[in-house]
Parts: structure tokens; sequence; C-alpha cells
RNA sequence: GGGGCGGUAGUUAAGUUGGUUAUAACGCCGGCCUGUCACGCCGGAGGCCGCGGGUUCGAGUCCCGUCCGUCCCGCCA
């Protein structure tokens, strides 16, 4: 309650960026010869001149006080009506950019909660530079309007205290990882933004080429054949806050259209080399830019396995003291039959425990099931130890034995609970991962106030689509394959593990990575374990194939979304809140209007017509 | 492509089992106010209840369709 937007502005902004802008040559010109931030009680006695917006106005019909802010504060300007000034300044709309002149003086009423609480400026002049129409939706801390309303008004809502500190933090995130960065040795090199399309991932942004008809160049997923390419080239160690475009579906953490990444790639380096090279980076940032405890490097390392078995995901949150167990074998013979039946057809059981839950209504459980079953599950099979009797779902398959080897593998106790699914392993691990989210926050288990990171590591090199059968690559086409050749040639292609990594922190995976393969005869053999033939890969993958004929040193590296890392040390739910302009969740721009259509001259330069959906009316 | 939730004044919301003139707060306009700091007080204007169709004597409310927003699934090497 009682929000001080005027304290908390200052109290969180980054006190070295507003004093690098006061220390900036612009003082002292036709608009400033303060900031509003600035002035103290050393102060009283100058004569003063500010500009900013016009943040607040209080009209006390004798006396008007009106508040004006810039980038690093907000001072009060004090002014009694029957002065020439007062008239003018009374019918000045809120966020009019204005100019003004005055002394500054000692306030009679101290306020405590502002920097500038001490003094106010007797207001001599006021120039207004820019008047403000009424505003499309109120401007204090808590927008209190849509995002679409504020998307269409950026440059309003970027003018917002929470906004202009996201944008900040931003700043001095990718300032410090620059500097890191290039303090290792790595040296950022800008790559091309019109390429060629890739047909691996993400669909492509496509721009149509003017001089070729038919022929596009696309917008690069994210700059991965070039940083190999460099590589090749022997820059050792590359890097760069590289844009990525990817026409997909957006969520609360992924931004849609475009985003950016801290593209990172180094040679003669193994997967251990790799980790310890980004660790003190990622440590630093968020030590530098939290008050957060944050894991200490190195970071636990989680098998793909592992993590899909004990949290269910491969993005684990480890705030979350919650652990699955598989408990398949207590099912086994126990008189459940779907249960019995399920298991012999390859299904398993994969346990949630729920601490201290076992008083809870059924209600309370059948909530938490209709969770499981927005994931796709068909049920969830529940036990609580309440003292008198063992009750639930599932209670009458749970014999003493069965009991108290459920207790021992989960961990459960009187009073505790358990949550059951019971289905093939990829989608047990699904229900059972979504419900210990679900339960951590439910229970409010959850680890306060730190950022917990851990890699996960070793996953599967290919996996078998699930409706064609299909082998395919499970991340990465470029990573290195676990074993090699060797591999290749003599294991099930379904349990080759590969040099494929992922960092994850709080549950969100800010990035994944690999140790590449730059063996041209074993990229040729691990392509066609999927369908292509030599010339398909020469073709689609021409520029690093051709390139990795002439001396490819081993390398690897990964590329940690930027926006993401700023997200988390911003304590924001969606990413869009630290982008400055972002497009909306149907990657539209509200406020240019983007996409939109182009004149038909345009098109026929570049020799294209547009094939209408079929209900279109036009055609 | 699929699912959940939402769409009422400039903005954010309330609106009962369908029933007179659709409420409130902030903003806007007018008036009062000399120490406020989310200033306060009095008054006023402002509505295609997203859009189209249906049920009904009667629809903001119920039904169908559609558009828009948001979150999730698919997708995101």
């Amino acid at each position: 309650m009682g929000q001080a937007p005027i304290a908390s502005w200052l109290n969180v902004s980054n006190g070295d960026s507003v004093a690098r802008l006061k220390g900036s040559h612009a003082m002292n010109n036709k608009y400033r010869t303060h900031w509003c931030g600035d002035l103290r009680d050393t102060n009283i006695g100058q004569e003063v001149r500010l500009s900013g917006w016009l943040w607040r106005a209080r009209n006390l019909g004798k006396l008007l006080f009106l508040d004006i802010r810039d980038r690093t504060g907000i001072t009060q300007c004090v002014v009694e009506v029957d002065q020439d000034v007062a008239k003018a300044a009374a019918e000045i709309r809120q966020q009019s950019s204005v100019t003004i002149t005055g002394k500054v003086v000692a306030r009679e009423r101290v306020n405590d909660n502002m920097p500038t609480g001490q003094i106010e400026v007797q207001l001599a002049t006021i120039v207004v530079q820019g008047a403000s129409a009424p505003l499309p939706f109120q401007m204090g801390d808590d927008p209190k309007t849509s995002e679409a309303q504020r998307l269409k008004h950026r440059f309003l809502d970027l003018r917002r205290d929470v906004m202009q500190r996201n944008i900040e933090l931003r700043c001095n995130v990718v300032a410090s990882i620059r500097r890191r960065m290039v303090e290792q040795g790595f040296l950022e090199i800008q790559t091309p933004i019109l390429t060629a399309s890739s047909p691996e991932g993400a669909r492509d942004y496509l721009v149509p080429s003017r001089r070729y008809p038919g022929q596009f160049y696309a917008l690069p997923p994210a700059p991965q054949m070039f940083k190999q390419l460099l590589m090749v080239s022997g820059f050792e160690r590359y890097f760069q806050i590289a844009p990525c475009f990817r026409d997909e579906d957006a969520r609360a953490d992924r931004s849609p259209g475009e985003f950016y990444q801290l593209d990172m790639e180094m040679s003669f380096v193994e997967q251990d080399d790799v980790f310890e090279a980004i660790e003190p980076v990622l440590e630093g940032i968020f030590r530098e830019f939290s008050d957060w405890e944050s894991t200490p490097a190195p970071f636990p390392r989680i098998p793909y396995a592992e993590s899909m078995l004990k949290y269910g995901s491969d993005k684990p949150d480890l705030r979350n003291p919650l652990e699955i167990t598989d408990v398949t074998e207590v099912f086994v013979g126990s008189g459940f039959g779907f249960f019995e039946k399920a298991i012999e057809g390859g299904a398993v059981v994969r346990a949630v425990p729920a601490p201290k839950a076992a008083g809870n209504s059924r209600k309370w459980f059948n909530d938490v099931e209709g969770q499981a079953k927005k994931l796709g599950a068909g049920g969830m099979a529940w036990i609580a130890l309440t003292e008198e009797k063992l009750k639930g779902s599932a209670a009458r398959f749970i014999d003493d034995e069965r009991l108290a080897a459920l207790k021992e593998k989960c961990g459960i106790n009187t009073g505790d609970a358990l949550c059951s699914f019971c289905a093939e392993p990829k989608k047990a691990a699904k229900y059972a991962g979504g419900i210990r989210n679900h339960l951590g926050q439910l229970l409010n288990l959850l680890e306060q106030g730190t950022f917990k990171f851990c890699w996960v590591v070793d996953y599967p090199f290919y996996e078998r689509d699930e409706e064609t059968g299909e082998l395919d690559f499970s991340h990465n086409p470029f990573s290195m394959p676990q074993g090699g050749m060797d591999a290749l040639d003599n294991q099930d292609p379904e349990t080759i593990l590969a040099y494929q990594y992922d960092i994850v922190c709080n549950g969100i995976e800010l990035s994944s990575g690999a140790i590449r393969n730059h063996m041209p005869e074993l990229m040729l053999k691990a392509f066609s374990k999927v369908g292509y033939t030599e010339d398909q890969v020469k073709e689609e993958f021409t520029g690093m194939f051709t390139a990795f004929q002439y001396g490819a040193p081993p390398h690897g590296g990964l590329a940690p979304g930027v926006d993401r890392m700023v997200m988390l040390l911003a304590h924001q739910e969606d990413i869009r809140e630290v982008i400055a302009f972002p497009l909306n969740q149907q990657a539209q721009d509200l406020m240019m209007g983007a996409p939109s259509p182009v004149k038909d001259l345009q098109l026929k330069e570049l020799h294209l017509g547009i094939h209408w959906p079929q209900d279109s009316s036009e055609d």
C-alpha cells in the first residue's frame, strides 16, 4: 500500500547510470542547468532551469504545486496564484514537456519520501515545449490498463518508472556482458541479417529479392552457421549480442518475432571448457544486478534422462524441492487393473509427493487432477496419509507392504499425499512434471529470493517422431554425437547421446548449446540416419559443409537469451516488459501498424503477387 | 492449428434468477480551496454493453456464429 512512486523510482534506479547522465556535457544549456533529481538543500538560493514532463499538479486554489520529472528524478515547483505565471501553469496538462526556471528554496514541509524532498523551486517562468493530449491511460506504477493499450501508446508507457528502470537495467546488463566477454578474450563480431533460409528448425522470416525474381533472403533464426564459420576462420572466441528472428508463436517468456541472444562460440574446447567460460559471466551478471542469491559456479549438471525422471522436465525449477519418483513396480500385482494393464503395455507410474496435503478436501485433489487433465493426463491416482487411514482414489489398491514401499521411495509420511500418473514414459514425465510445478506453487514450496542455475546435459542425439515413427534430430543437427563415428555405426540411434546442453534458471531455459560436429564424414553419417543423402547435405548446408573441408577446429558454444536474463533480473513475468518496442503475442506492432499491406508498385518491383487465403473477400 | 479466460464511458471495473433511466473509481469540463506531494470538496458531460444472428412480451445478462485481447498446448534445430 501507499506506493511512493517518486521514492521507488530513485531507490531502485541504477546510480551509476544516473551519475553518468548527470556528468554528461549537455548540462547547462537552453533547457536545463540541473537535473530534476539533482537538487538538494545545498542548492538553496540558486536560480535553476529544469526541463522534463509535468508529472502531477496539485492545485490548492491560491497555491499551485507542480512535479517536474526527468530521467533522474522529480522536483516540486511551487507558485502562488496571484503571480502571472500561475495562471498559465495551472492550465498545462499532465505529461506535457516543459521548461521551468525559478529559485531553489527550502520547503516549509519536508517530504522524506523524495530525494529532493528538502527543497522546491519557486516558479518564475514555465514554457510548454510539447503539449500533451488527454492520456489514453493512467500513468501510475501500475498502469491499470490492457497490454494492448500500453503497446499502442508505448512512448507513454515507457515513460513510467518501472519501464524506465527495466530498459535501463537492460542497457547495464548488455554493457556488463560485453565487458565480461571482451575481458575473457572474446571478439564481438557482427554477422549478416539478410542471409539464406536454412531448412532446419524455426520458420524463417523471408525477404523477397528485387534483383533476383522468385528468390528470397531469410532473417537468421540465430547466427548458428556464421559463428561456426568464424571458428573455422580462426577467431577462437566469438560473441555477439545477436538479433534472432523466428516466425513462431509467442509465450510469456518467448518474444514473438525477434529477440536477442548472447551468442558465443569457442574453438579447441570440450564441453567443460564452454561451461567454465560462461559460468562466471552469468554468475557475475546475476550477482551484479540483483540482491537475490545466485547459484555459485560450477552450476550443477543434470543429465537429461535424470531431469526428465526427477523433475518431469528438461528445464527444472530447482527452487521447487519436490522430486518425482518412478513407482511402477509398486503397482505391479496391486489389483489396480487399469494401471497393471497399462504397465504391461510399457507404461510407467510417476509419483509427485504433496507434503502436508493429506488433510485437504477431495475437491482440492480434484482440482489438482484437473490441472493434470489440462496437460492431457487421463486422470490422477492419489493417496493421502491421514492420521486415521489411507484415503484417496488409489487407496484401496495400496496394502501395508506397498504403502511402506511408497513411503520409502517417495519420502512421504503421515500427513503427506502422493499424486501418481500412469502413462508411457514421456507423457508420465510431462504430467508429473506439470503437477510438480503446480504443487510447488500451490503449497508455497518455492525457495524465495534466489536464482537457481543448472546445466541439463547429455541430450539424446536422435528421437523418434511419435506419429510418423521416423528418426529425427532431437535438438541441433550440428551437435557432436557422444562416441563419434563408432556410436553412429554400432549403437541403437535412440540411445546415442549428444554433447548438447541447456542452461536453466528457475525453470526458464536461458540457452541451449553444443559441442559441434566439425567432421564432414561424421556429419554425412549423422544426417544419413535421418534420411539425408550426401548431395542434400552438401546442398542445404553448402557454406558450412565446404568450410569444413579446410581444417575445421573442434568447437562449441551456446547462446543465452538476453531478454530472458533481463526478465529474471527485473523480476518480470513477461518478456515484453523488458523490451522497448515488442510485438504483441500475435506478432503485430500495434503502434507502428506492422505487419501492413504494401503498395502494388512495391510488390511489382519484388515480382510478387498475393495469393489470398480461401474465404477472403478480396482476390 | 487447438483449448482456457476475457471484451460494459477515454481508462479500469460492478451489473443479482432476463425486468424501469446501465453503476463506481480515475481521467475530462466547470466551481471552491495557501503547504500539497495519489491534495481535498461540490457539480457536469461522456455508452452501438466488440460485431452479427437467434430465443423472449422484454437481452449487458441466455444460445449460435464471428472478430479482438490474453494465457496455455502444438510449434520454437
